[in-house]
DNA sequence: ATTCACACGTGACGC
DNA sequence: TGCGTCACGTGTGAA
């Protein structure tokens, strides 16, 4: 029930808290695993604590039989208790088949891998290197010319109402803005549309202006060690 | 290898595929187990496999003991097939111990799953009822009025603008704007500020139009059954 | 009475 | 060699 606490300091826990992709090989004790100090000693040093003699060649194979017999149960154990943490942890009662806890455990798994990818995907997490990126709408349906910006830098706390002072001096008209901050950084989607005699310069113009709003977001220099890596929105409109 | 193809359909596969929160007790064969089809007919009606002879007691005996050793050995590797599957799901190599191999699903469904709900915390999810918050903010330091107003209710395309156009039809500037959509639904909290005479009782018009907003919403009616639950977000600036 | 899941101890194999 | 894991077959108790 105890959630972390592992005896001698959690050497192993450590271990175990790395995020993933380390392919280290680990052991692993359950939480609340007691390591089987009993009476022992090393067992090369000791005497056997069978019946009362000590080297001969029967005593040794006894011995080393239930050496291996108390090892495999710990095994057992550890595995055992593993398992009853996933149960704990996943929406099934006391007494759901190892297998079927294990399926269950399976599809938990995947489903909430491909729920993080999904918002990955969905959302716009932002790089960590600085991006300006223009696309215009060609086939102007519309009658005005419609861009679609994408800009990811450093956040900074008034980026957006610069940002949006930068629109209103070009006469650009938002009509759809999509903001995603992670760790720091910001990714902003916009998608404006000009006026009617809107030429395809005003591109360039966008675009220099943007790179002004990051050379001023760059100059603040931010500890990004301290960042925590969740997700955040923020939206002007 | 194959993902999803279970023999006979995937009658299993259907209890498996459930979201998570049903409780109901579901036997689980592995993706690639092989239904036990064998030479079989119902073990009561066929004589036994074994040499010669039909039903001395050592003969039933003797066939049970199969049985049961052959019933084990489907467990075993149902219970490892599992295994072996998460082994692929997670990032470690083929020769991790079981335990350890338990270990690490543990921490990456505790990771997985504290994930979501960080991000389900910090989204202003969407909830299933409708729902109209304002907030103003009393110590009005700027010396203007700052109104934080929630807004929750069906997703609409044109919603935004409706929005924007009210709050510009009441003079209320939008400083911030968040906006969360799951599910066909939609959250949005604005932060806006009045012009400096503005009273209070314009929090009350701010509502009755923010109702009027949402009832436009509900006239619109939309299956809810197909909707996806992913997160997605549009900003209007 | 059969089926099912589990724990157990043992032989095998690897470092 | 010891120490570790694994697969195996068996005994047992529950449904």
């Amino acid at each position: 029930m105890q959630p972390e606490n592992f005896p001698e300091s959690g050497y192993f826990n450590r271990f175990l808290s790395g995020k993933g992709t380390t392919d280290v090989e680990t052991y692993s004790y359950p939480a609340n695993y007691e390591l089987p100090a009993k009476s022992s000693c090393s067992s090369s040093f000791c005497p056997w604590e069978i019946s009362g003699f000590t080297d001969t060649p029967e005593a040794r194979s006894l011995a080393a039989s239930k050496n291996h017999k108390e090892a495999e149960k710990r095994r057992r154990e550890r595995i055992n208790s593993h398992l009853d943490r996933l149960r704990s942890l996943l929406p099934c009662n006391a007494k759901t088949d190892k297998a079927s806890l294990l399926a269950k455990v399976i599809e938990r798994v995947k489903e909430l891998k491909q729920e993080t990818s999904e918002i990955m995907q969905l959302e716009n997490v932002p790089s960590e290197s600085d991006e300006i990126t223009i696309h215009t709408d060609d086939n102007a349906s519309y009658g005005r010319l419609l861009i679609e910006a994408s800009l990811c830098c450093e956040d900074r706390s008034d980026l957006i109402v610069d940002l949006i002072e930068t629109l209103k001096s070009l006469h650009l008209k938002p009509l759809r803005a999509e903001m995603v901050t992670l760790g720091g950084r910001i990714r902003n989607v916009i998608i404006v549309s000009g006026e009617n005699d809107l030429s395809t310069e005003s591109v360039e113009y966008l675009k220099d202006a943007l790179r002004s709003l990051i050379q001023r977001s760059s100059s603040e220099s931010v500890d990004r060690s301290k960042r925590r890596r969740v997700f955040n929105r923020q939206l002007i409109a």
